[in-house]
RNA sequence: GGGCUCGUGGCUUAGCCAGGAUAUAGCGUCGGGCUUCUAACCCGAAUGCCGGGGGUUCGAAUCCUCCCGGGCCCGCCA
């Protein structure tokens, strides 16, 4: 509701602006949400600007709120009263935008808080290396991508996800050639199974630099098509992502698509791309390599497309993998670690070159050890999957202790719903160019305000509806629209429940505009304080007054499909009960 | 050496892109609240030269510049 009272605002004042002279187009107006209004606006300041210091920033938004006409505020029906304070002209909502506002969501559902954003995005990450398992780094980027994807479509976006898989270079190579040398453990996950004898392939390639000459041999079979060689790297690999995909399985992170690099070779298409970046005239050849000039954008050293020996890079199969997703989508999403920053530049860089469509690229800065940087290569890292089993772990302790009479099952099963969302929770509500040092301690202790937080808000707001027999109380239909008299909801956290509720939209139209997930994750956790805040000052089952309770118990139930709408964009799970 | 990025109470962190009303929240510390819908909750207190200097502006955590500190990157790895 808060986007319509918005539009409503920017409509009367621009009006009143413009009929004193101004010239200001109501988008322009800036606003911003703060504790002395619904909606403040320094437009008074702006205007300022325009007219070089002839009026004090009082005197202009004194003469707008004078100039607001009577028959344009009356038919803006979501405002209710605009206030002047010095320069800030303050503007609130009216008892029809409350009202309305909980008619939404009861209305709405799930579908409450959906934006109306169209066309087709088609958006990658995670995509780690099929070496060995998913540690503490790669999910940083699992749960940022997976956020982002959950909160474009609540946006209104049709959604893709691809997780691209390395299933040919050098890396992949060496698993191989670790196959063949060391038994695989067939009874641990398959991805720590590969990750053991890469690990060990490594060292001996340390150790031994002629290993490189098999790794190469390898590498050169699988780019001319040999059978056997391709079969050898497919089974390495399929063992590697049927690991990791179960990790993200117990993640609640979802891909549509599994997209191989190999099929870019297979296609053709890699050195299709070779061919059409020589024809821009920009490519030249260095020390037997190929290489593209990107000076014009910026990058003063040159990309290597085709290797001397004249095998493909990373980077030639992935501009050919943007070739080939852009005829399939509107926009192109790529969320990628620190360590990429250059390259996508450059990638971003020669798709331009070629004429095509651009990805946009969110960047996450690195999650780090105490002792330094992570490595699957030197087997330097925490599992994913031993995280999560620990925070699992820690959630059953909890409800252990508070809910000991319950059964195994619903233990087990809050234990996991807590635990992976608190994980998420704790990677998602941090700004990803922040870079983070992993460390057992503070990962294990729940935050206070986290996803426990909001999933108890939810599971308090279930509770109270459950006590509740809903069609004794309100008949067949249960809660629909107009059942209950919302205008009886004047108590302080009562508005200000339903005004946060009312921001859903407002909240998601932000994350998904900037591309910054954890702005929506803060939204959440304000909801679920919120909530908390009525559930402890408003009884809702004990009071007298029929009419009241009913209206108390929309406002419950609205509640409880926000906080679930917000989880769910989260990709947390919402328990009934913990 | 060059580029990118981050630096906000003891710790973690929002706000910075689009500069304005007493800088956000959590942890930790101290003090309070369960005969009242699950206390994984709520209330109160203390704690900040917003890394440092300079600049732009009526006004800077926010913009510019230099410096300091952490992270990442700097062609035939991905």
């Amino acid at each position: 509701m808060f986007i319509e009272f918005k539009n409503q605002v920017q409509k009367v004042l621009g009006e009143a602006a413009n009929s004193l002279g101004y010239d200001i187009r109501k988008e322009e107006i800036s606003f911003e949400v703060s504790e002395h209004a619904d909606l403040a606006t320094r437009l008074a300041f702006q205007l300022m600007a325009v007219k070089k210091g002839k009026e004090n920033p009082a005197q202009i938004a004194q003469a707008i709120v004078g100039a607001v006409r009577k028959e344009s505020l009356e038919s803006a029906d979501l405002i209710g009263k605009i206030a002047l304070l010095g320069p800030y002209i303050n503007v609130f909502v009216s008892e029809k935008y409350l009202v309305q506002t909980l008619e939404n969501v009861i209305a709405g559902k799930e579908n409450y808080g959906n934006g109306k954003h169209t066309g087709k995005i088609l958006l990658e990450h995670t995509s780690a290396n099929p070496n060995g398992p998913l540690h503490v780094g790669h999910i940083r980027n699992a749960i940022l991508g997976d956020t982002l994807s959950r909160i474009l479509k609540k946006a209104g976006y049709d959604v893709e996800v691809q997780y691209y898989v390395n299933d040919i270079g050098r890396q992949i190579a060496v698993v191989s050639w670790a196959c063949t040398r060391y038994p695989l453990n067939m009874d641990i996950k398959p991805d720590n199974a590969i990750v053991d004898v890469y690990v060990k392939a490594n060292q001996d390639i340390a150790k031994d630099e002629s290993v490189n000459e098999h790794i190469e041999k390898l590498m050169k079979k699988v780019e001319t098509g040999d059978k056997e060689t391709i079969e050898s790297f497919k089974h390495a690999v399929d063992m590697a992502i049927a690991g990791i995909s179960e990790t993200l399985r117990l993640m609640n992170v979802n891909h549509d698509k599994f997209v191989r690099e190999s099929q870019f070779i297979e296609s053709g298409d890699v050195w299709n791309v070779i061919d059409r970046l020589k024809a821009t005239g920009k490519t030249k050849d260095s020390d037997g390599a190929l290489v593209v000039d990107l000076s014009d954008d910026g990058f003063e050293k040159t990309l290597v497309i085709r290797r001397s020996n004249g095998t493909s890079l990373y980077t030639t199969r992935d501009l050919a993998y943007h070739e080939w997703k852009a005829p399939q989508c509107d926009r192109m999403i790529d969320v990628l670690g620190a360590d990429h920053k250059l390259i996508s530049g450059q990638l971003q860089s020669a798709l331009k070159l070629l004429g095509g469509k651009v990805p946009e690229v969110v960047i996450f800065e690195f999650v780090s050890l105490p002792e330094g940087s992570m490595s699957t290569r030197r087997g330097v890292f925490i599992s994913a999957d031993d995280l999560l089993a620990q925070m699992i772990e820690a959630a059953y302790a909890e409800i252990e202790k508070r809910r000991p009479e319950e059964s195994e099952e619903f233990k087990k099963d809050v234990a996991r719903m807590v635990g992976i969302g608190a994980t998420r929770y704790d990677i998602i509500k941090v700004s990803p160019e922040k870079s983070t040092v992993f460390d057992w301690k503070t990962a294990l202790d729940f935050e206070k305000q986290g996803a426990p937080f909001i999933q108890y808000a939810h599971a308090r707001a279930s509770n109270i509806l459950s006590k509740t027999d809903e069609e004794a109380a309100f008949g067949a239909g249960g809660f629909v629209s107009g059942f209950a008299d919302y205008t009886l909801l004047t108590e302080p956290a009562e508005v200000a429940l339903i005004k946060k509720i009312a921001m859903f939209e407002q909240r998601i139209e932000e994350s998904a505009g900037n591309l910054k997930p954890h702005t929506f994750a803060i939204y959440a956790r304000e909801l679920a304080d919120d909530f908390n805040q009525f559930y402890r000052y408003v009884p809702v089952l004990n009071v007298e007054d029929a009419e009241l309770k009913k209206s108390r118990l929309a406002l419950v139930f609205s509640s409880k499909i926000a906080l679930a709408n917000a989880l769910s964009c989260l990709g947390i799970d919402a328990p009934e009960s913990m």
